[in-house]
RNA sequence: GCCGGGAUGGCGGAAUUGGUAGACGCGCCGGACUCAAAAUCCGGUUCUGGCAACAGAGUGAGAGUUCGAGUCUCUCUCCCGGCACCA
């Protein structure tokens, strides 16, 4: 027996101490059971829970339980991304080893995911920074270095001329450097890569079989690995220089060039340099731009002129040579061709510098502008101005150019990709250390498997210049393995993303001390559902993807590819009001310190601060952060509602992809449906319990055939109905409407009228009502699990509802012997006729045409079609 | 800049395959209960006109296909995510 009011704070703290006691979430490998394994995207253990969390593991929670009512052997495991950038941050700032700080986090972390009821083998517990897990990560990085999968060169990088460290794209606000304030600028440094190209090509053909990924992250990956066909070839430099060698996907415009560019970085532009001190200077701004891709794409595209001609490698015309920011020494060979005419940003600086534009392809039929802008597209078009090349299509004009180019410009056809490999080293105390020795005499060796782990010492002073590992001799120092002559260990740290593209495969066997993995990873992998922010669309999982194969290659397991389903959660989102003082400065409130007044209609009248009443300003939604002051701590959600609110809210408000608007009076409506819920139960547990009472406690009711009541008949109907939606959006992870379907179910049972006194009622009345309940707390199980494994026993069920087979729709239980069809006049709509289930459509005509409206927008009108769509619609086209 | 996604009442969202737009919830309005408030319960709630019946309009903007378009096609606007050292 269930009290009268819902305290979820109780009612949760007793279910998990059952499911805890009980060590309900623990499994093993089970051959002859068909496995599940539901994954959840790790988290950083930055201090305290946020909403994306809470959102994410509950999606992933919700799909773990309803797989394992489905009679799956279920494995969600948790863990955590323990290193990374934020502990050193906080590390400086407050004095506090990152080490310790990311292991406090750690422990708090966990309690609030505890807190919130996720049904996690925690005996599968992985924590990044702990040796036990990075010194297999450094051993597979040998095996890669003795394969030649991992190397050597050099890398452009952030450096903070002040600090003398190197800095994070996140480091670099607005050009400086985020502590020192000092312009930030490019510097190349020798970097450790992973060869990820030579897997271009199977990471590329692959996506075309993840048919449970979203189309948008199959095609994001595409355009980042890149994969383009074209030609590599020299033109000719005046003077005494070496050819310059480009690389282009346009051969077929090759006469159409009418300048060449090269990068800063270039050989010919340091040459050319030493002598033209303007032309150093624009080197050096070039190097004073932070490196990502948006800031050298968004600046202003600037070019200085070198004092030498390119030579057109078919008219052998002088082709003015620059040096342009745009020109990137990482991409293709740090050179380009111009073809104004056919490409945009060739345009856009050929009209900045008075540079000729020369059409060299046309539409088929017609001319292309060239004023307005370059002329780019491939189909339908033919060459003109070429010469030799003239008239031909693309494919035709690129052959015959690709072939020229071959013969003449010492050319090649080549496939290249935008993919670049991967910069794996950072310069960084808190991440796992790589595990090379530099030896002057013998070079960069692999760490012998018998000195592995590289411990990364945890004791440190921190401050912030440069690494700590670096000025620690007691790290670097040591012997070389070939030699046994003095060498240096190397201090630079892995990127984190190589921890998080392996833990997916970890968690199969956390407990393995002989290997990396064990065969315990071909029972569980691949994952068969990841849950994880849209934001990891291409970098975390092309890597996870990347280190599938390199595992597989390394005999390590059996598949290739690690994810068979995956859902990408949208962002959580939160209004952002601030103020702004006279001198421009902006504050931001946090919107739970913020009333915001409404019109009487509901419409938003304004906002006011609640602690001196003036008004706020609203900017609008944006993605929780500190930095806007829009954070909601779901601790204080979870303490005043208890985690099944939380929980049943996050699902509600939104579909798992779309962005989640944060709304605190929404959160107050799931607290009452859960009310209403547990009211419900309370109200009819007595008469259940008569009922129950003989029946083993099933309370099976035989509903063969239909029963005479049509309430009663109703109520069925309405709960199968409900099951029947309530399965399908399950499957599709439609979850909001799931809980919608649940509402209008909880509803239904709600205006249903049950005997109460015992002995004075029908017993079918309180079985429909049984069955409806039983029907709503088992499918509402995996969302709001600890209610309902207290409801379930209210209801006198025997087993745990987190082991309860889920329930069947009777069919019997759906058949009508009438249907509802609209009736609509030239598409729209008229009227309504109720019409029984197999009428043909004479029939269905001269109904509608009986009602009275739909006769009133006939009038005097000849009905010219009539459309019939069975069971719901009829149009009558008039006219 | 490039790539990807989105836009439906006051708000979050719903609408199997092109077939009743606005399910469900929040908010708001009115009522019941209460000394009062909270909580709870009942009714209403896309907009415009109308006491009402009813009529017209309506899914970011503009065009198109169709008996019928939120859904398909084209053009455009605005917002959000990623862009390789944040994780």
């Amino acid at each position: 027996m269930i009290e009268q009011h819902y305290r979820p704070e109780i009612v949760e703290a007793d279910v998990q101490h059952y499911w805890d006691a009980g060590e309900c979430f623990r499994v093993t490998e089970d051959p002859s059971r068909e496995k599940y394994y539901c994954l959840s995207m790790f988290p950083y253990p930055s201090g305290r829970l946020h909403m994306g969390h809470v959102r994410n593991y509950t999606i992933g929670d919700v799909i773990s339980r309803y797989q394992r009512m489905r009679g799956k052997n279920v494995l969600q495991p948790m863990g955590w991304d323990a290193f990374g950038l934020p502990a050193e941050n906080a590390a400086i700032q407050s004095q506090v080893p990152p080490a310790r700080w990311t292991y406090d986090n750690i422990a708090h972390m966990k309690v609030q995911l505890r807190r919130l009821g996720f049904a996690y083998d925690w005996g599968r517990e992985v924590t990044t920074c702990r040796p036990e897990y990075y010194r297999w990560e450094q051993w597979f990085f040998t095996r890669l270095l003795k394969k030649g999968l991992a190397y050597k060169k050099m890398a452009t990088v952030n450096w903070d001329p002040v600090d003398q460290t190197v800095l994070a794209n996140e480091q670099v606000i607005d050009g400086r450097g985020w502590r020192s304030g000092a312009p930030v600028e490019r510097r190349d440094i020798p970097q450790w890569f992973i060869r990820i190209t030579a897997y271009a090509d199977e990471l590329l053909a692959e996506l075309d079989n993840l048919s449970g990924w979203p189309e948008a992250v199959r095609t994001m990956q595409r355009n980042w690995i890149g994969r383009s066909a074209g030609v590599e070839f020299d033109f000719g430099v005046e003077g005494d220089n070496a050819p310059l060698r480009v690389y282009t996907t346009r051969p077929d415009t090759v006469m159409g060039v009418t300048y060449m560019a090269v990068a800063a970085e270039h050989p010919l532009a340091a040459k050319y340099a030493e002598g033209d001190p303007p032309l150093a200077a624009f080197i050096d701004e070039c190097r004073r731009t932070d490196v990502t891709e948006a800031a050298l794409e968004k600046m202003e595209k600037k070019g200085h002129r070198l004092p030498v001609h390119a030579l057109h490698p078919v008219t052998g015309e002088q082709l003015p040579l620059f040096v342009a920011n745009f020109v990137l020494m990482a991409y293709g060979t740090g050179a380009v061709m111009a073809v104004p005419g056919h490409d945009q940003r060739d345009w856009e600086f050929a009209r900045a510098h008075g540079i000729e534009i020369r059409q060299v392809v046309r539409p088929v039929d017609g001319d292309a502008d060239l004023e307005a802008g370059a002329y780019i597209a491939k189909e339908a078009t033919v060459s003109c101005n070429s010469g030799q090349f003239d008239g031909l299509d693309f494919q035709a004009c690129f052959d015959a150019t690709a072939e020229y180019l071959t013969q003449h410009a010492n050319g090649e056809r080549t496939t290249r990709y935008r993919l670049r490999d991967w910069g794996v080293g950072r310069q960084r105390y808190w991440g796992c250390p790589i595990p090379v020795i530099n030896c002057d005499q013998c070079g960069a060796l692999p760490v012998p498997d018998e000195q592995l782990p590289v411990l990364l010492p945890e004791n440190v002073e921190f401050q912030g210049v440069g690494s700590p590992l670096a000025n620690m001799p007691e790290f670097y120092a040591t012997a070389c393995p070939q030699c046994g002559g003095a060498a240096r260990r190397e201090t630079d740290t892995f990127d984190t993303f190589v921890e998080s593209s392996w833990y997916f495969a970890r968690y199969a066997c956390a407990d393995h001390d002989g290997g990396m993995v064990d065969r315990r990873a071909d029972y569980w992998l691949p994952v068969d559902q990841y849950v994880g922010g849209i934001e990891h669309a291409v970098l975390h999982l092309l890597y996870a993807r990347f280190f599938q194969k390199l595992m597989r290659d390394e005999g390590l397991v059996d598949v290739d590819e690690p994810f068979t389903n995956l859902l990408t959660q949208g962002m959580v989102l939160n209004e952002i009001f601030y103020r702004k003082t006279e001198e421009g400065r902006i504050t931001y409130f946090n919107p739970a310190d913020v009333d915001v007044q409404t019109d009487q209609r509901g419409a938003r009248a304004g906002a006011a601060l609640r602690t001196d009443g003036q008004p706020v300003i609203s900017a609008g939604i944006g993605t929780m952060s500190k930095s806007k002051n829009n954070g909601v701590d779901p601790q204080a959600l979870i303490d005043r509602f208890g985690a099944d609110t939380v929980r049943l809210f996050v699902m509600f408000a939104a579909p798992p992809e779309h962005t989640l608007e944060w709304n605190d009076d929404a959160v107050l409506g799931a607290n009452r449906f859960l009310r209403r819920l547990w009211a419900l139960v309370h109200s009819h547990q007595a008469a259940i319990a008569r009922l129950n009472a003989g029946r083993c406690g099933n309370g099976g009711f035989d509903w063969a055939g239909s029963h005479p009541d049509p309430q009663v008949r109703a109520l069925r109907a309405a709960a199968h109905a409900a099951l029947e939606r309530i399965n399908r959006d399950y499957q599709r992870y439609q979850f909001n409407t799931v809980v919608a379907a649940c509402m209008e179910l909880l509803n239904a049972i709600d205006r249903f009228d049950v005997p109460q006194a015992a002995g004075d009622g029908d017993e079918a009345r309180v079985a429909v009502v049984l069955e409806a309940l039983a029907i709503l707390v088992a499918v509402l199980a995996p969302i709001v699990p600890h209610v309902a494994h207290v409801l379930w026993r209210a209801l006198g069920q025997v087993d745990d509802v987190i082991d309860a087979r889920w329930p069947e729709v009777d069919a019997g239980a759906l058949e009508r012997d009438t249907v509802e069809m609209v009736v609509q006049v030239n598409g729209k709509l008229r009227g309504h006729i109720e019409i029984e289930s197999g009428a043909d459509e004479e029939r269905i005509r001269a109904a509608a045409l009986s009602e009275e409206k739909v006769r009133r927008h006939v009038g005097d009108s000849s009905i010219r079609r009539v459309i019939v769509v069975p069971g719901k619609l009829v149009n009558l086209v008039v006219g």
